[in-house]
Formats: structure tokens, C-alpha cells, sequence
DNA sequence: CCAGAATGAGACACTCATGTCTCATGTCAG
DNA sequence: CTGACATGAGACATGAGTGTCTCATTCTGG
């Protein structure tokens, strides 16, 4: 029996999402494995909740890359955002909802500088007038991110179709935050 | 000393409303009283979480009865129920950061109902035509609540000021849910 | 001022989660 | 089939948090 250390992996995210202070033994069960095996995958909760962490972290990171974020019309960049990040919602959701993540100061930091360059994207879509210039820049990262977030959470509970989230947030989103055409 | 009640709740929600499972000398420590003291005011620490979930679904449910959101215009509806629940917006932060709040099936049904009014409000904008009917309505209202909660974090923390989170709320949302006008 | 009430501090018993470890069982490759 | 390795189950020690209680101190109203 070859555990598979990444689907323990998400497995964990899939709880954790949910419920940040999960015990071992829940994960473990939702992994379907022992809690002593899921010891030996990771040296202690601490480690599993950083790793996890960090996971989230480094794959946002990698969908702002991959979407390219700082090339060419900003709401094209936000809905290639949007696409990148869709996949990765969950992983969100465990890094909006563990505020105890944060005392870890690799970890703070590297937040920050996620969150700045969502804001840097969205500053930049107001110096391109494309953006609402009333709405305040950090309440455009804040309120992506809760999106984001709330998308992982709504199509975990099936209260959102998986081919439906994408369009569903790029809409609500890009609708709210960007200029509308001036009114003849 | 008489202690406030009301003001050690309110303590509560600050700080659960960022650590749900924050513990009872935590929260003591943030309301400038005991533990003993705490436990002299709740009769545990469930009774707490139990007492500060209920207040916030009383609130919002408030929330939702001073708006009439049943009442005229939808899109003027949602305005209201903006102005009206901004000021609950932490414990808000609350009810969608605490899972394990709806093991208690009264809780769990008072959010079923409350979820139904918010979703009904937009079902119904829908129908007249004012919001967009390709966004499921039970994304709408996640992602509603979603970012009252993040009104709630972004005001505590300092990065959206109070005076400015109705207008940012309203105008993303709205702006984001409802049916652009069509392009000639 | 004084008595009663309220509060804080600290102690203690208990529960639960964590980390660690052992041993029996299961799995897999040669 | 067999040996090595992986895994699960269970036991145990430990620490953190909870609930409860006592006693000293503080507060408050008459």
C-alpha cells in the first residue's frame, strides 16, 4: 500500500479549509490513513499546517505567474487570474481562515507579498482607468481573496458548479471593481 | 466594578471573530477581565461561542428586517440591507469563520433561513430583470456574505475605513450582480 | 466606615489532542 | 514463498485548555 503523500496532502486541505484547528485524527481520517502514519508523513500538526500553508502560498504565487499579471489589459489579467487561481480556491480558503498561520514570519511575509502584488494588479488597473479609482485598493485585494475563497467553499459543498466558479467570479468581481461606460 | 456584559461580548467577537478557537484567557484577556470572571458571566466556553453565533444571526436577521428587503426595488433593497448589516459585519466574520457552530441544529437552521432570505432577495432581483440571472443565486449570496465578512476583517485591521465600507461593499457587489446596461 | 457582593488569582481535577513508541498485521518485490 | 518494509492499532506521557472552587482583595451602596 503506497500512501500517496499528495493526495494526503489534499485531503488535508479539503478539512482544513473547513475546519483550521482539525485534529490529527480527522485529517488522518479524511486521508483515510492512521494518525500514526499521517506522524510519519509529517513531523507533527505544526509542520502539516505550514506545509500546507506554504503550499497555498507558493501555488497562488505560481497562478499570478502563470496569469501573467503584470502584461498587457488589466482585466484580461484579472480574468487570466481568476482561471489560474480557480483550480487553487480551496488551498484559499485554508489560507484566509487560519489566521495562526501568520505567526510564522516566512509565512507573513511571503502573504504580504501575495497580497501586494494582487494590489499592485488592481492599482494598476486604476491608474489605467479601467478600475474603480473610489474603491480603495486594499478592499479590492481583500474582497478577491474572499472570493476566492468562497468559491472553494461553495463547490465543496456543491453549492457551486465546479465549470460555473470561474465565470461566477471573474462576473461578480470584475463587474463591481471596474469602471462602468459613462452614461450618455 | 460592575461589568459590562455587552462589552465583554463585544471583546468576544473581536477575537473570534479572527481565531474561532481562540480560549476563554484569550478572550478574558481582551475584555480586561478574568478567566474566573468569564465563567462567572457564560457557563462555558460553548455557551459563549453558542451565545455570540446566536447574537449574530439575531443581528443579521435584524439586518434583513430593517432593510424590508422583501419590500420595492431590489437593487435599492440590497442598498439598505448594505447600510444594515455593516455594523455587525465582525460578528458576520464570525458565522462564516466557525464550522463547528452548526453541529447545534438550531444555529444551523437559523442560517439555513437567513441564507434563504439573502438568496430569495436576489432570486427575486433576477426575476425583475435587475440582476444577472447567469450567476447562480446561491453564489450570489456566499459571495455576499463572504465580503460582508471581509468588511468585518479589513475594517478591525485597519484597511478599509468605516466610513467607507458601505459604498465599497454596495458598489462591488451591486456592481457586480447586477445586469449592465445593454451596449448599443 | 462596614458589610455584602464582585472580582482576580491561583490551585486542582479532568479531558482532549499531540507526539512517541511498540507490536501485530498487511503488502510487495524478488 | 519469504523477508523487508509499511501500516494500523493501541498504549502512554505530556501539555494545553476547560470547568470548578477557594480565598484574598477590591468595590460599592447604605
Amino acid at each position: 500500500m503506497a500512501i500517496d503523500r499528495d493526495s494526503v496532502l489534499n485531503a488535508a486541505v479539503g478539512v482544513l479549509s473547513r475546519q483550521p484547528n482539525a485534529a490529527m485524527d480527522e485529517i488522518a481520517r479524511a486521508a483515510g490513513i492512521s494518525r500514526a502514519t499521517l506522524h510519519r508523513l509529517f513531523p507533527g500538526r505544526d509542520a502539516l499546517v505550514r506545509e500546507v500553508g506554504a503550499l497555498g502560498l507558493r501555488r497562488f504565487t505560481q497562478a499570478l505567474d502563470d496569469a501573467r499579471v503584470d502584461e498587457g489589459d488589466t482585466v484580461a489579467a484579472v480574468r487570466r487570474l481568476v482561471d489560474a487561481v480557480i483550480p487553487v480556491a480551496q488551498l484559499c480558503a485554508f489560507l484566509t481562515g487560519e489566521s495562526k498561520l501568520y505567526e510564522d514570519s516566512e509565512i507573513n511575509q511571503a502573504w504580504d507579498r501575495l497580497d501586494a502584488r494582487v494590489r499592485a494588479l488592481f492599482l494598476r488597473g486604476q491608474q489605467e482607468g479601467a478600475f474603480r479609482i473610489e474603491l480603495p485598493a486594499a478592499w479590492l485585494s481583500e474582497a478577491f481573496l474572499d472570493l476566492v475563497a468562497g468559491v472553494g467553499w461553495a463547490v465543496q459543498d456543491g453549492r457551486l458548479a465546479p465549470r460555473d466558479s470561474a465565470h461566477a467570479l471573474a462576473e461578480l468581481f470584475l463587474g463591481g471593481a471596474t469602471r462602468r461606460p459613462a452614461t450618455p
